[in-house]
DNA sequence: TAATATTTAATTGTGTGCAACCATATAACC
DNA sequence: GGTTATATGGTTGCACACAATTAAATATTA
């Protein structure tokens, strides 16, 4: 249990502690519900769901990466990686092996099919942009808080 | 399709607009999951999921709602609250019913101990401010940015 | 009033997200 | 060499999220 003293919530009444909409959580849980389903129907047309979408932008950074890798990136383990990096092999756009130096890691590499997504993929950002209602500073400074915000909440 | 001639990112290179880093809609997913992953083990103590606790949360606000009003409320659909509501019932803190005049209508009520709940909850978001590593004007301004975000998504 | 349309919730199926556990492989130590 | 500890990925079980469909009740209209 934290001390909580120093909270900044400190003194403020009850029904503004509970209120929905003074919570910061649910503002960041519905909006990122709110930006899946304008990735959905564009990464549809890739065949592509949104969490599939990320670990390719980052094998399409960089190639070969593990499991552990790819979900230290990502934020995510592997018991969400394992079933999702198996449909991205049946839909053929990487393929995995077992590392030759440590048979515990398995690689996961993109096929050409994936390397020839990334073209497709460029549009993407592009739509999604048009519907942010957000210029690039606010956009940027959205972006900032928000990276700022996980790596406090990441330490605990 | 949008035309795109007014993207906020017209014009960046290719790199850019991929990049897992600088993508907006990545850090606003990684967040809301980490922000869970902080609500986890204090819900837990109410054995309550972070979905469970936002429907306590509107129903400490009004109780007797509809699925159908929870739904807006939390911008969540019945094929995510149905099963959620029925854990809740199983725990007792909701009750369900048909409504009298229009027997399509659930009516989801607050039972005692749901009622009850409310004061331990009153510690949860106290706690979790502690971890934000923000100050009250910083969530504030953040807040009011995912809104608009929300407002601006939600309308595609 | 009978037929049709609409509203509402439940159901089903797919795909995450994550904790807990397991199996295996490597490393470290004696 | 043998024992233990650590690292890594997989498996299982539970709980969302949501699209699509179904079923039931109500409202509308011909």
């Amino acid at each position: 249990m934290v001390p909580t003293s120093n909270s900044p919530l400190a003194g403020l009444p009850d029904d503004v502690l509970l209120n929905l909409d003074q919570q910061l959580c649910f503002a960041l849980y519905s909006a990122s519900l709110s930006m899946t389903k304008v990735y959905k129907p564009l990464l549809a047309q890739l065949k592509l769901t949104y969490p599939q979408y990320l670990v390719l932008l980052v094998l399409w950074e960089q190639d070969a990466l593990t499991v552990n890798a790819l979900g230290q990136r990502l934020f995510l383990d592997s018991g969400t990686l394992t079933p999702l990096l198996k449909r991205l092999e049946k839909l053929d756009f990487i393929s995995k092996k077992r590392a030759l130096d440590d048979e515990r890691r398995v690689i996961v590499t993109l096929t050409s099919a994936g390397k020839k997504l990334r073209d497709q993929a460029l549009q993407v950002p592009i739509q999604v942009s048009c519907n942010t209602g957000c210029s690039l500073p606010e956009m940027q400074s959205l972006h900032h808080q928000l990276i700022k915000l996980r790596a406090s909440l990441g330490k605990h």
